[in-house]
DNA sequence: GGATTGCTCAGCCATATGGCTTAGTATGGT
DNA sequence: ACCATACTAAGCCATATGGCTGAGCAATCC
C-alpha cells in the first residue's frame, strides 16, 4: 500500500470499465495469454489490447512474452490499495 | 450492494480523481455546503461543481438546496459496493 | 432598493478514452 | 520455403473529462 494520489487515480480508473474488471476476474483464476483473455470479448483485438495496456500501466497486471505468446498475470497488491482506501473510511459504514 | 456493471463503472470512475476523493474524505466528517467543499481546492467554482455533479450522478453524494446554499452529504452505501467488489476477489490477497 | 453572496448555466479548449481498420512483424507448424 | 498464428503498430473517429471564462439568478444583508 502507501500509494500516491497519482497511482491511485490509475488504479481506480482501471476499474471503471466492465471489460477490464472482467479481465481481472479471469486472471484471478490464474495467468492467461492475450488470446485467451480476449476470446470472450466481442471486440477487435487491438481494442482489447488497449485495455490490457491500461491494466498494465496502472499496475494491475504484469505480462511477459514467450515466443509469440504474451502471458498476463494479476498483481494482487492493487487489491490491497483499494482495500486500504475503503478501510480508511470504515467509520462511515461501520458505525 | 448488488450493483450492476454500469453503476459500478460510475462508482469507480468517480474515485479516479484526487479532487473527488478529497471531497469524499471531507464529507466523511459530515455534510458541507458547496462553498465549504470548494474552498481548499485551487480551482474555478464551475470546474469544482463538475466534480460534485459526477459524485452525485454516481451515487456517492446527495445534495439539497436551502435558500441559496446547497448542502452535500456522503452516501455510505457506495463504500459497500467497492468493498463487495474487493471482497469478491479476497481469495487472491488472502491465501 | 441595492449590493453581496452562493451558486448555476452555457460554451470554449486540450487531452484522454474506447471503439474501429489496415498493415506489419515474428514465431511456430508442415 | 511457406503459411498460419499471435500479437503489435499506426492512425482515424466520436464522445467524455477536466480545466477555463463570462454572464446570470435567487437569496440574504444593510
Amino acid at each position: 500500500m502507501a500509494e500516491q494520489s497519482e497511482t491511485l487515480d490509475a488504479v481506480f480508473q482501471a476499474l471503471a470499465d466492465p471489460t477490464r474488471r472482467a479481465i481481472l476476474s479471469r486472471l484471478g483464476q490464474g495467468p492467461a495469454s492475450v488470446g485467451e483473455l480476449a476470446a470472450p470479448h466481442d471486440m477487435a483485438l487491438t481494442s482489447f489490447m488497449k485495455h490490457l495496456k491500461i491494466l498494465e500501466r496502472s499496475g494491475w497486471i504484469v505480462s511477459a512474452k514467450t515466443g509469440r505468446v504474451r502471458t498476463c498475470a494479476i498483481v494482487t497488491d492493487r487489491f490491497a490499495d483499494v482495500g486500504a482506501w475503503v478501510y480508511g473510511h470504515r467509520s462511515l459504514w461501520e458505525g
